[in-house]
DNA sequence: CTCAGATGAGACAGAAACGTCTCACCTGAG
DNA sequence: CTCAGGTGAGACGTTTCTGTCTCATCTGAG
């Protein structure tokens, strides 16, 4: 038997590289047929809502296992990027289909997880920690960017699922430049 | 007169934000009707490789300009990101699309173009300027994710396009930390 | 003003995909 | 072994979108 979050996150993996995937490619990318997957979500509609669902409840998992307000935020952001890892396949779906889906309650839980990352960002820019003349919505949006390119990176298998973390936290931080 | 350009261009900004646009939609954010869409470029497809073919004009306008083997490798990749900039919309595109417009010549001229980016990181890791722990891949990945990440802020209006170089190459090259 | 060329609106046939259902078969627990 | 529940294949009617075309109108150069 196929678990249904089994079949989400296949899913939400090909989604991320196909968006225009019909309904039957993504059954047959989740090892199901069309109709078992019409079973499990009732419609392209229900399976986008299912999805950002994941999505949502994935990164508020990551928020509260990172605990963005402990200790310095460089190594809060840290946490936040590999609690991150597993909610990455759902980032790079999102990040995909960006405005393709838009009913008022998820955006609304986005706008709550990208504030509590900016406000991450303007913490560490207020304790000294990080620089200033980048505004902590880009800082975001590029933690976003980075982790879903790291995503999409390791699903390609241009990169080690075990080096997501090292990848984007080192180059969020440090950047590519050699001290 | 609508330019077969800015239809182009306007195409693959709304295009990469829904990559699921109907014709009808695409020709509507271009400012056009369906027909005149289907006079420009007779159906999707033409569509596509159109935007594709844009898209890798323009970043092969974007290397010649970087001269990237030309000084030191930092200042290569400030060039880049700096000429990019043009691109960045197609970029976004392509990311969006990704595997889903699959055709054999352009995935050559791509690679081609990834080749060329990643011997930049490569050579500036050699010559000690980029450090050697991330892998020159994954760095010309990260370009890209930024860059098009950088575009789809400044599309959204959450980022001013005079700040888009700055946005990109001071966190690709330094990070967010403090120096 | 004229007129060639461009355009938009709308029509239309066809294709593809959709949502949904039925039925034969499979799976695994008891 | 039995049987409840799950599954896949395929059918089917509907919907959406596509590619394409016609025709009336618009635009801009001369």
């Amino acid at each position: 038997m196929k678990e249904r979050d089994d079949i989400l996150r296949a899913a939400a993996e090909f989604l991320g590289r196909r968006p225009n995937a019909t309904q039957d490619e993504i059954a047959r990318a989740a090892g199901v047929s069309r109709a078992t997957l019409h079973r499990h979500f009732a419609g392209r509609t229900a399976l986008f809502a299912a999805l950002e669902q994941l999505a949502v409840a994935q990164m508020r998992q990551a928020l509260a296992t990172a605990r963005l307000a402990d200790g310095p935020a460089t190594d809060a952001l840290a946490r936040l990027v590999a609690a991150s890892q597993d909610a990455s396949a759902y980032l790079a779906l999102m990040y995909s289909q960006s405005q393709e889906y838009d009913p008022e309650h998820p955006h609304e839980a986005w706008a709550e997880i990208d504030a509590e990352i900016a406000a991450l960002f303007r913490r560490g820019q207020e304790a000294g920690e990080f620089r200033l003349d980048l505004g902590p919505a880009w800082l975001a949006d590029a933690f976003y960017s980075l982790a879903a390119g790291a995503a999409w990176s390791v699903q390609t298998g241009r990169a080690a699922a075990r080096d997501f973390t090292h990848m984007v936290t080192t180059l969020l931080l440090h950047g590519a430049v050699r001290r």
